[in-house]
DNA sequence: TATGCCATGTAACAGGTTACATGATTTT
DNA sequence: AAAATCATGTAACCTGTTACATGGCATA
């Protein structure tokens, strides 16, 4: 159950609403741990029960109202705890992965128009990456030595949707190749 | 629900136990689709019940008694529809990187040795991909064709690796030069 | 007028993990 | 003597997903 502690770890950066984590889950950290917006509801009120949070109602203006949540001492010591146990190594699950690796019974245009698909995913989500790299690197030497870790993770999700990349041009360019040369024998 | 399509797949390359299933998911196909024992039992029983599988008893000499399954006509249908509609995009969920992004609470020698325990994994990974992929390059020009489409599924495990040891490879050069600065402050 | 953003929640269900259970053979 | 490999399963529990629910304000 690390949903708890991703959950943590985003209030140490700065407090927050579930809505708030609910969007950072599904940008930035959402590389590395992601969640949707009733899980973290769900865990916020855990939390909150636990002692390991607490919130306090903000009212905006033209805006519904939110909980503003922040980490406890509590919370800060079961981060520090959890930091000293093992974490479980992460699970894959990459349905198109499957697809691929059984790729000689699909419809090769079909599998190449996903594969696409999912490049033009992968492409915004490094051009968000990137922006927040930049961001970065603006900052002062001061500060980007605090968010030194933060960064470390965010290298990770960019290494990473490149290292995809890489890959899925040389299986478009595969696809792209297979497909010509049947149209090819059609025409001849 | 894809277990059972990651299932059928393999079956696909060949018959197999649930116990070979198991052993398949945690190396070669488990980088991009894993199970546990218990949910291969289960969803065998499943596709049996559905008709997608059959299978039949192998006595062995000197092991237990196996049952072999194989994927039927049917199956093979419910393989090839499944492939066109849209897979469901994966969902990444790594307690390390929590763990990295919120390093700044964490004992930097623990965190180093755990970094380094991972790197070990890896490296065995690794090196089990760069055998899969020798012992590819040695088939034959035909069989290298039959076999494409789990070579690029392969091949995408070989990348994600290397770039995840780049990636740790960094890290662990930073942790390290952190310790260092310090041991040198305190000596001084 | 419709879509999207802000904001929080509940409930039913599906999927996945951990613990328990057994037992022979082979390797260290 | 202990650990690993082969081989299959059940049951309880925890986690995660999908569907449902509401509603104002701002933008296209």
């Amino acid at each position: 159950m690390s949903l708890r502690h991703a959950i943590l770890v985003l209030l140490d950066e700065h407090d927050a609403s579930g809505y708030d984590l609910a969007r950072e889950f599904a940008r930035g950290i959402g590389h590395v741990w992601n969640a949707t917006h009733q899980q973290i509801y769900l865990e916020l009120g855990r939390l909150s029960d636990d002692g390991l949070v607490e919130y306090r109602h903000v009212a905006q203006n033209g805006r519904p109202d939110k909980k503003l949540y922040w980490i406890t001492d509590a919370g800060y010591r079961e981060l520090e705890a959890w930091m000293d146990e093992p974490a479980p190594k992460p699970r894959l699950r990459d349905a198109l992965m499957i697809k691929i690796a059984g790729g000689h019974l699909a419809d090769k245009e079909q599998l190449l128009r996903e594969l696409r698909e999912q490049m033009a995913d992968h492409e915004e989500t490094m051009a968000t990456f990137r922006r927040m790299e930049e961001a970065y690197n603006k900052l002062s030497p001061r500060e980007q030595e605090n968010k030194r870790f933060e960064w470390l993770a965010l290298r990770r999700g960019l290494l990473d949707e490149e290292s995809w990349m890489t890959w899925a041009r040389e299986v478009e360019a595969e696809l792209v190749e297979g497909l010509d040369t049947r149209e090819q024998n059609q025409s001849a």
